[in-house]
Parts: structure tokens; C-alpha cells; sequence
DNA sequence: GATCTCGCTCATCGCTTGTTGAGCCAACCA
DNA sequence: TGGTTGGCTCAACAAGCGATGAGCGAGATC
């Protein structure tokens, strides 16, 4: 197209429509689930033959296993938990969470790897939390904030679409704090 | 079979096997959500032949619809919703119930199903919690419970399968009662 | 006991899916 | 510039799906 030649003009663009795949695959696992996405629709979408899609990747669950992979979420204690919780996930989700999400109950891959994430997830926040009863609480909170992203996003419950993501922090964090510190003390850290 | 006659020997019969047949398809929904389950496999499951199934019920789709029809859960009201989140949700879940979960986020249908659900009980108990930010805390209890069910029952998160029904209830009362009666308050009816 | 009724099964259709292998054509190399 | 590589498309396959319609045979009706 242009004059100058592009930097490794042979395999990188090889790479490039790996990753335009890759992300028409994200964007359409998150709308539609594994099942209901198609080869086909995820070809059309990267604008590419169908059976690219097959070289590029072997196979339909080896794509979805690959597009379901969530980036790394930084050191995990308890401020880092409120803040990607409250601040972060209150915005909108990064495709490769909202595929992971959308095919949690119905694909057994996604079922397993989401039960990974948010299991070490209870663990670090338990661990930073301590106290009695400190798993429980833990998983208590860590689910929550699962019922919350998915009555948001995903359910689209009329109480959170027609607040600000400034409000439902306002009255969330306070509570989930409740939980951090147990149901008797009362401090709990601010950053 | 057997000497005496049923009432309604010829009605009766096929209506047995409706419901034999809708028994099937909510376990095989449950189990594997909308896509996943075949017409096949339920008429199988209801040692039936399939086209019996679509000449009950006319298609998929409508059975699906009827399969993931929940029961009354009486009046809804503070107690009510407490007791039904923490003390019966617990346990094993009804076929409709985990039927419509599992394809809450895959399929329209229960989808926009589990929106109304869920938006007339934050309504009620918004209702009867009264207070600042109604809608969003009760939302917010609602989502959480929503949370709790899928992390229990569906992920099968470690800190809740290790846990008694007893103790994860001792643990959520007290923070869902929080929730109940805002941050600052302390008090809460106890049934 | 003859006839009718209807709950149920059998065989099959059209469609979409994931997946495969042959072939084309531009980019690279000598 | 001629030959080779390799990214990509085209055409097609087998399998499984929801759905249809004809036909059988046990029960109901007279």
C-alpha cells in the first residue's frame, strides 16, 4: 500500500491478523458465549476466511482457551482488592473478562478457570484480612463483587444502570469495608 | 401394570409424561444450560421419543421458556428475603432455579427471565428497607446474594463446599444485615 | 366386539457447525 | 528474473441439531 516496507513485513503481519483474530474472538465470546459463537462469525468479524481461524489457533476450544486468559491484576491485598473492585470493574470490562464471565456456567473450561481465579483470589484477600472466620469472609466479599459485576454488566439491573458508577461506590464500599473488618470493629484502612 | 385403573387412565397418562418430559429438560438445562442441552438427550432422560418431546411442548425454545418458570416465594418482605437468601438458597437449589441460572448469561430468555426477577425483589425489599440509597443497597444485597449462589452451587468456590449451610449463614447474616440497615445503624428485626 | 381415538415411535428432512486439504498469489531469495 | 516459500482462500466433508409427517397399536366409545 505504502512505499516504505513494514518490519518484518512477512511475519509480522502474520501476527497482526493473529491478533485481530484473537481479539474478534474475545468480542464475540463476550457477547455470545462459546456455544453460540461461531468460526464463521468470529472469521467475518477479523475479516478473514474461517479456515484461518483453524491455523492460526488448531481449534474452536483452543482459541477460547486462549481468549479467556485474564492479564495479570497486580499485588493482591486488601486495598488492591477494594480498588479493582470498586474503582476498576465498576467501569467497563476488558473482553477477555467479560468472554471468561459469559461462559463461566455453561463451558466447563471457563467454569474451572474462573473457580481458579476468584479461589486464589479468597485466599490472598483472606490472608491480608485475617481475623475470625477469615476464608468465609473473604469468599463472602469476593462473591459479591461477582454478583455485582454480573447484575451490572451483564443482567443490566435497573438499581445499577441507573446509578453512577460514583454512587454505587459510595454506598458499596463502606459495606464491603464492613466485611473486610468484621462485623465488630469498626477501622478499617483508606487509601 | 397393575389391576386397578387410574383415574383418567388416558389424560392422566399423557400428562405424566409431560411432566416426566419437563422434570428432564429442567435437570438437562440445569446441567448444561440452553445450547448445550439437546431435545435428544431430554427425551432420553425421559425415555421418550424425541419428536414426543416437540409435540408437547412444540419446540425448544417454548420448553425452555416453561422450564425456567420459578414458584412463588411468598411475600416478600425483609424476614422473607433474609430466610429465603440464607437459610433455604443454601441448600440444594429447585430444577427452575438452577436451570435459569445456568443460562441466565448465555440465553436472552433468561437473561431478560432473571432481570425481572431480580429487579422486583430489589424493588421489595428497597420498599421495606426505606432509607438512604434504597435502591442501590438493595441491589446490592440482591446482587450479592446472586453472588453467593453462583460461587456455592456453580463455581463451587473451596471456602464455601468446606463450609456448613450453618456457618456460611452465621457469617452472611450479619453482613446482609448490614447492608439491611445502612452503615450507620445498628439495629435489625431478628425472625 | 367393531370402530374410533390418540399417545407415541420411526424415518427422514434441511440446516449449521467445526474441521480439512487442495490450490492461488504475493512476498522473499538467489 | 526465475523458483520457492508461505499466508491465505475456496470448496467440501461428516456429524449433530431442531423439526416434520406418516404410521402403529393400545386404550376409549358405542
Amino acid at each position: 500500500m505504502n512505499g516504505v516496507s513494514e518490519p518484518g513485513s512477512r511475519a509480522a503481519k502474520r501476527a497482526a491478523t493473529a491478533q485481530r483474530i484473537l481479539d474478534a474472538a474475545r468480542a464475540e465470546f463476550g457477547e455470545r458465549g462459546l456455544e453460540a459463537a461461531t468460526i464463521r462469525r468470529i472469521a467475518q468479524r477479523a475479516n478473514v476466511d474461517p479456515s484461518l481461524v483453524m491455523q492460526h489457533y488448531g481449534s474452536k476450544a483452543a482459541l477460547f482457551a486462549i481468549a479467556i486468559q485474564l492479564g495479570e491484576a497486580g499485588p493482591g491485598e486488601i486495598e488492591a482488592h477494594l480498588h479493582d473492585v470498586l474503582d476498576v470493574r465498576l467501569g467497563a470490562l476488558p473482553p477477555e473478562t467479560k468472554a471468561l464471565v459469559r461462559s463461566m456456567l455453561t463451558a466447563p473450561e471457563a467454569t474451572g478457570s474462573m473457580s481458579a481465579f476468584l479461589n486464589e483470589r479468597v485466599a490472598n484477600l483472606s490472608r491480608a484480612m485475617g481475623g475470625d472466620d477469615a476464608d468465609l469472609r473473604a469468599a463472602l466479599i469476593v462473591s459479591s463483587i461477582l454478583g455485582l459485576t454480573i447484575a451490572r454488566h451483564f443482567l443490566k439491573l435497573d438499581a445499577f444502570t441507573s446509578a453512577s458508577d460514583a454512587d454505587i461506590a459510595r454506598v458499596a464500599r463502606p459495606w464491603v469495608t464492613t466485611g473486610v473488618n468484621g462485623p465488630r470493629r469498626e477501622r478499617v484502612p483508606d487509601g
